[in-house]
DNA sequence: TGAATATATACCTTGACAGGAATATTCCTA
DNA sequence: TAGGAATATTCCTGTCAAGGTATATATTCA
């Protein structure tokens, strides 16, 4: 989860995850496709693979990366707990601030007396 | 989507987010909670609020943090494409995998013919 | 084996960012 | 209006990560 989201923080590499998202591709199909220098699409992959994201299979010089579905697998269950508080969300948070008003109040009040 | 990753990437600011999952807090209750320094979660706070994933309500002197939905939502959304290809992955690199071998053999061959 | 291709790694430099400590700001209440 | 509580901001420092360039490694083929 932490090395899914820092690896995917960074903008370059959010690219090449969406560009295997479509099919495998070698690492000379990135450096083009995204206009990147070799060097660092190759750093990048590394950090990706380290991540789990993607997985290289050599073939003859080339290498072939994929990608990998469990790190997003997990991204998408770390989401499941949010999306069914979606809608609630609002309506807890006027409970909270009325609570805190009301006891606002009666601190003041109690004060008072 | 930019915003929001490098806002999660950060262990203590997804811990202030998954705090706020359950209801809204003040930053003194997520200080004490989280055993972090007072100005750090201010600071954290900042970037979470400029990334839209929480907002302040001002009640006396606190200020009541609360979630926002949106950019879950979108990162959410942003899943969507790869939850409908995770089951067809695999096949797809397979495909690719034999694709590629074959077109060496037709190199090999050809170029011995 | 040597050249060519595809990819990875090393090294350097620079900028962004997180924590620490001190201080500023805002709002409330006596 | 002074003092206190809650929070934000500033300044400093160290670390880490990304790009650039050069070079190493591996694989194929003549």
């Amino acid at each position: 989860m932490q090395a899914t989201l820092s690896a995917l923080a960074e903008p370059n590499r959010r690219q090449i995850v969406e560009l295997l998202r479509r099919k495998p591709r070698a690492v000379g199909e990135i450096v083009e496709r995204l206009g990147l220098r070799q060097p660092q699409v190759s750093k990048h992959l590394r950090v990706l693979s380290e991540a789990g994201l993607v997985e290289a299979h050599p073939v003859a010089q080339q290498r072939i990366y994929s990608l990998r579905a469990q790190p997003l697998r997990e991204l998408d269950a770390w989401l499941e707990p949010y999306r069914r508080t979606w809608d609630e969300r609002f309506n807890q948070l006027d409970d909270v601030l009325r609570d805190l008003k009301r006891k606002d109040k009666e601190k003041r009040d109690g004060h008072g007396k």
